[in-house]
DNA sequence: CGGACAAGCTGA
DNA sequence: CAGCTTGTCCGG
């Protein structure tokens, strides 16, 4: 393959770049004899540790001034020793008490400055380092050079037919941001392509496979495509469209036409460790200051996307089709002993095709009795109760103790399954069946193999790793719909829509099957009439009433110093402090911008303090 | 972050 | 009081 002709570093259009001769006198009023005719250029750089939250100042050798511009990735020497570091501001008149050091050397190419501002905003929203989100901006190895692009005009979209969602996405092109509610198997590639025919489009989505998929049908339609993180360069060089991860709200481009976030609920779209920036919510701002429309696409909109725009919604018809044939198993009244499997279950377990059980209780039981004098199994230390594990034994929950499988009340070491794991129930649909079952947890690794059964069992991992069956089965749904945490609904909901994506579109006639005691709940009724909003509206209620986001901001705070911290944080009338509770303390606010404010105003103490913004357990 | 330097602790 | 640990400060 011919080489790439690559594209030095100053015929780059997008930021402005320093010429060579660019090193010029500076008027300084403070000095009345001129310095000499040229003096080197001074730059601004923010080092790459999280801990010096400062910026410095270094003179540029000459030989290294091409190279010169704002997000370039540096060495600069500092207090003894070389770390890394990106030049925020370039010709800048540094202090002239101080004497300063020369940079050690260019590493390569960084973000441009739109992102570099972006970084220092989500520093103030999530309550981090600048640098720490910097480190997600900048490409994942060092970029030397980055490709030399001709400008292209703008491919024109294949007639895509002017069918509803088109429609939807002009309405949507018009709007700052706004929500398009797609149902779980619809296909957003046409969406994609009219979008791309606006300029620069930058796509986020929550699953890498999809991106690198919809990425690659997209250059079929004779789009150019940069897929993050692996063509950071590709991206880095614009006039492209880019695709990626949550991540890749941090794309190193200047422009952008359009944003779209696909699967908007999804929670994988938020980092897990701090700062907890939200992809979402960075496209949405990135969006803004570009100008540009954010389109949120989800089978199921977040209240926090139904709080920001309005939400789009195609017709009854076309929705319906979009998700799948649901049975809701009424169990209420099952006749006891009946356990996991209802008459429904087994009937959709012995039709055709692949059948997907999902159960998300791991081991062989997470509850036991004695079978000769009835007590609860529970730990010998803690009084926790005990789980079964893979091997038989028994666990403690709480203290992690192991022990035999012995009654401590009698003795017996008969033992009742009062709550089954995968494990178990992997066993006893064998048995049903009469053909080999799979297993399938977190735990379980499909890269080697992978899984023929007809039959699977698992967690909801197994919803991750299978793309594709006839049957869905939640065998005990009501764990889902109970759980203990404020967002529980919409993460039961956004099960159902994973385990729609294995089915396909209602034409294909694959069957979703929920066992549940809770037949009227509006997370099961939201599928069985693919129609989200019903949980949608009981949600708004509830948050509005517990004011809980999206209509309050929170954080959560926690580590070893978070207590002096929450002490120097004292009383203030602008937020409620609640807690602790397990050493973790919450705050809440009317607002972002009131909660960030306060907690920016904090000096952090030293040692370990973790601020989680918009935590998804509170 | 991590090097420098100071103050504090230990053992003969 | 040397030799070592622990803590605080600060960087261009």
């Amino acid at each position: 393959m011919p080489a790439r002709p690559e594209q030095s570093a100053f015929d780059f259009g997008d930021d402005p770049v320093v010429p060579v001769n660019a090193a010029r006198p500076r008027s300084s009023s403070t000095e009345s004899i001129p310095r000499a005719a040229v003096t080197e250029l001074v730059v601004r750089v923010r080092p790459d540790q999280p801990a010096i939250d400062r910026l410095f100042d270094y003179t540029v050798p000459a030989s290294l001034c091409d190279q010169i511009r704002v997000g370039t990735m540096v060495r600069i020497p500092l207090h003894g020793r070389r770390v890394g570091g990106w030049i925020v501001e370039v010709d800048v008149d540094p202090d002239p008490s101080l004497t300063l050091q020369s940079i050690a050397g260019v590493s390569g190419w960084g973000p441009p400055s739109s992102v570099l501002e972006l970084a220092q905003w989500a520093a103030w929203r999530w309550a981090g380092r600048t640098a720490t989100v910097l480190r997600t901006a900048s490409p994942p190895r060092v970029v030397r050079a980055v490709p030399r692009r001709d400008v292209r005009p703008a491919p024109v979209p294949v007639t895509v037919a002017s069918d509803e969602l088109t429609g939807l996405a002009r309405e949507a092109f018009n709007l700052p941001v706004s929500t398009i509610r797609l149902p779980p198997t619809s296909d957003v590639h046409p969406l994609l392509v009219s979008a791309a025919a606006r300029g620069p489009l930058l796509v986020i989505g929550p699953s890498a496979a999809t991106m690198r998929r919809l990425s690659m049908r997209m250059r079929r339609a004779g789009v150019e495509v940069a897929l993050l993180p692996d063509d950071w360069a590709g991206a880095r060089a614009g006039s492209v469209c880019v695709f990626g991860t949550r991540a890749a709200a941090w794309a190193p481009i200047a422009e952008v036409a359009t944003v779209v976030v696909l699967d908007e609920h999804d929670e994988s779209l938020q980092q897990e460790q701090a700062p907890t920036w939200h992809a979402r919510d960075v496209a949405i701002e990135r969006a803004r200051r570009a100008g540009a429309p954010c389109v949120l696409v989800s089978p199921m909109p977040s209240s926090e996307a139904r709080q920001l725009g309005p939400v789009l919604v195609p017709s009854r018809a076309a929705e319906r089709s979009g998700w799948p044939m649901v049975d809701v198993v009424d169990r209420r009244d099952a006749p006891p002993g009946e356990g996991l499997f209802s008459e429904k279950f087994v009937a959709a377990l012995r039709g055709e095709g692949r059948v997907v059980c999902i159960l998300n209780r791991k081991g062989r039981s997470r509850l036991l009795g004695c079978a000769g004098c009835g007590a609860l199994a529970t730990c010998e230390r803690c009084q926790a109760s005990v789980t079964q594990s893979d091997e038989g034994v028994l666990v403690c929950g709480s203290c992690a103790s192991v022990r035999p499988l012995i009654c401590t009340n009698c003795g017996t070491t008969k033992m009742r399954n009062l709550r089954a794991g995968v494990t178990r129930v992997r066993e006893e649909l064998e048995a049903l069946v009469r053909e080999p079952v799979s297993d399938l947890t977190g735990d379980s690794d499909l890269s080697l193999g992978g899984t023929g059964a007809r039959v699977i069992i698992g967690t909801e991992a197994a919803l991750h790793q299978i793309n594709e069956a006839a049957v869905v089965a939640f065998l005990d749904f009501d764990q889902e719909l109970l759980a203990a945490r404020y967002r529980a609904s919409e993460e039961a909901l956004a099960l159902l829509v994973r385990a729609a994506r294995l089915l396909g579109a209602r034409e294909r006639g694959g069957r979703l099957l929920i066992q549940t005691r809770l037949p009227d709940h509006e997370v099961v009724q939201s599928a069985l009439h693919a129609d989200p909003s019903r949980l949608a509206a009981s949600d708004d209620e509830r948050r509005k009433m517990l004011r809980l986001p999206p209509y309050r901001a929170m954080a959560a705070v926690s580590g070893v110093s978070a207590p002096a911290w929450i002490a120097a944080l004292g009383t203030q009338s602008a937020i409620e402090v609640l807690g602790p509770s397990d050493g973790r303390w919450l705050l809440r606010a009317d607002d972002h911008q009131t909660l960030c404010d306060v907690i920016a105003s904090v000096p952090r103490p030293a040692g370990r303090l973790r601020i989680e913004m918009d935590p998804l357990r509170v």
